[in-house]
DNA sequence: ACAATACTGGATAAACTTATCCAGTATTCG
DNA sequence: CGAATACTGGATAAGTTTATCCAGTATTGT
């Protein structure tokens, strides 16, 4: 249902509101969202173009969030990578009825709004937030950094 | 966001529930619903191995609804060409937490959840009764039949 | 300035989805 | 039975997405 880019995107996103301080290199990244690290390059990309984050190159460059992790929406990652196409037209290109959608189209494309709304409404920061259960969670500890 | 398989499937259930009483071709499908033959008659197996069509050969035959239009979900039309995959375990698969998401893949499935809801609601009937402004609708003229 | 680091962009390959083709088999009708 | 119809299944091709590789360029710290 989801795209892998849209997948690893978001890892990425996470792993980097995670650490807002300093930049992370692609291969650190790629190293804590298990990404593979030059499909995560492109990716990261498509994010730096769409200034949802900051490229810094050289010694200790890295990427960085361009804005708060709180100002980001899901939504806005996934535009950014591989939007989603909301269904505005018949897909059978009947104009029979102009821009009226037929029922079909029209739950189809309510389904697509839902999850519009959903990731719209949902910051990065909402994601690091959320309680869960104490574990360590899913995408990447807040501090961590072993030897 | 939906593959277009699954938009093939929906459209070739409609078409049919929208003429219950005589089986419908395979090439006579592509024409109403804009599906490349081949590729439906694909997809028109897959929804016959799911029983939600029943195929006929030879001479008159063609496909029909496997149960009454108000007994198929467009759930059920989904799962059986391309299946909603929900999140059910990390997809980084860490071990570490069990079977408990994190947040982001959380976020995630219940995005997945509200879409399998509204689809699990919804049966072809509903799709063909839904008052559409008396216009023709996109799929298919439920009397049709010229020349 | 130099060397090391790290992103950028283009070219290429692998995998998967979508699309096509065809020979085989079952069914209807005369 | 014979001929026409129509689905079935396998093989193949085209197109996209995912993944890899590498040479080029910018930045940092010495």
């Amino acid at each position: 249902m989801f795209t892998q880019t849209v997948e690893y995107a978001l890892r990425a996103l996470v792993a980097l509101a995670a650490q807002p301080d300093t930049p992370q290199t692609t291969r650190g990244l790629a190293k804590v969202t298990k990404v593979p690290a030059p499909y995560l390059s492109k990716v990261l990309q498509l994010l730096t173009r769409a200034e949802l984050v900051l490229a810094h190159r050289g010694v200790r460059g890295g990427f960085s969030l361009g804005r708060p992790a709180d100002e980001i929406t899901i939504l806005e990652a996934v535009t950014a990578v591989d939007p989603i196409q909301r269904i505005k037209t018949c897909p059978l290109g009947l104009k029979a009825h102009g821009k009226h959608l037929c029922p079909l189209h029209k739950k189809m494309d309510a389904a697509l709004a839902e999850v519009e709304a959903a990731f719209g409404s949902t910051t990065l920061a909402d994601v690091l937030a959320e309680p869960t259960r104490s574990v360590p969670l899913c995408p990447f500890p807040r501090v961590a950094k072993p030897a």
